[in-house]
DNA sequence: TGACGATATACTTGACAAAAGATAACGCAT
DNA sequence: ATGCGTTATCTTTTGTCAAGTATATCGTCA
């Protein structure tokens, strides 16, 4: 199967139009410390307050969820997403200040970075073909 | 092997900074008709005029490079690409009107896009580990 | 104390994409 | 006619990354 983009349908239906996306991903020597898919799933640990809910959502595997929380942590100064296990509920997961801030920065450049290339996105999609 | 980035040494040597990657991907349906690695072969077809060459300078197969040109040609209305094979040379490719429209939009959005986002990015880069 | 729900971590498997290899076609030069 | 360099295309191999599976740990609550 095609991977399952986190915020479309499940089942083929590739939906298809023309489409600009503007990934910022963050890079420390050879590893990815921030990009599209960690930043949504800071975002959903943070309402959800469980990594494994957000992973649920984004139809990911805990496994990966995981490994992403803490392939960040490791890459920043200090860690974004703190979890506690045990409990009446289990455990869950939280943003530290330092996660929040830095999903509040990627939102914001993403943001800024949609505008900057709206104008020329129209010249380029008018090239395209439409598909379909 | 590691895969090699088109402009970074060969072997091993990470280049230890941390790096902002504006990646701009353009999709049509489930394919991807734009990126940052055919932006830049098709620069290096304007400029050397032949597929082959600009495949070597990007460390790249020939054949790999003659696949994306395909798969370009194919989802615009028009081909970006034109080649032709014999002659004296043995052959050449070069850049349509169109080809040369789309990569010079192409960079337009890079650079807006890189300035776009500079001043969160240094907020952001505070925040980021200094590895090694 | 025993169960539960969540985190934590290792190991195995499988699918897909890139690379490699091979071969054909082409057209000018010599 | 033969050779050369490039495009064009298919097939096979390899490597990487995600998914799956399995298991351990932890701390409250009943």
């Amino acid at each position: 199967m095609t991977r399952a983009s986190a915020s479309a349908s499940i089942i083929g239906m590739p939906e298809p139009r023309a489409k600009l996306a503007p990934r910022l991903r963050v890079t420390l020597g050879s590893e990815i410390a921030l990009g599209p898919g960690k930043a949504e799933l800071l975002g959903l640990i943070a309402s959800k307050g469980s990594i494994r809910a957000a992973a649920l959502q984004m139809d990911m595997s805990y496994n990966r969820a995981w490994t992403l929380v803490r392939e960040m942590n490791g890459l920043f100064r200090k860690p974004l997403v703190v979890s506690l296990r045990g409990g009446g509920t289990g455990g869950g997961a939280t943003l530290t200040p330092t996660g929040a801030r830095v999903l509040r920065l990627y939102g914001i450049m993403e943001r800024d970075c949609h505008r900057a290339v709206e104008r020329e996105w129209k010249s380029l999609r008018a090239l395209l073909r439409t598909l379909a």
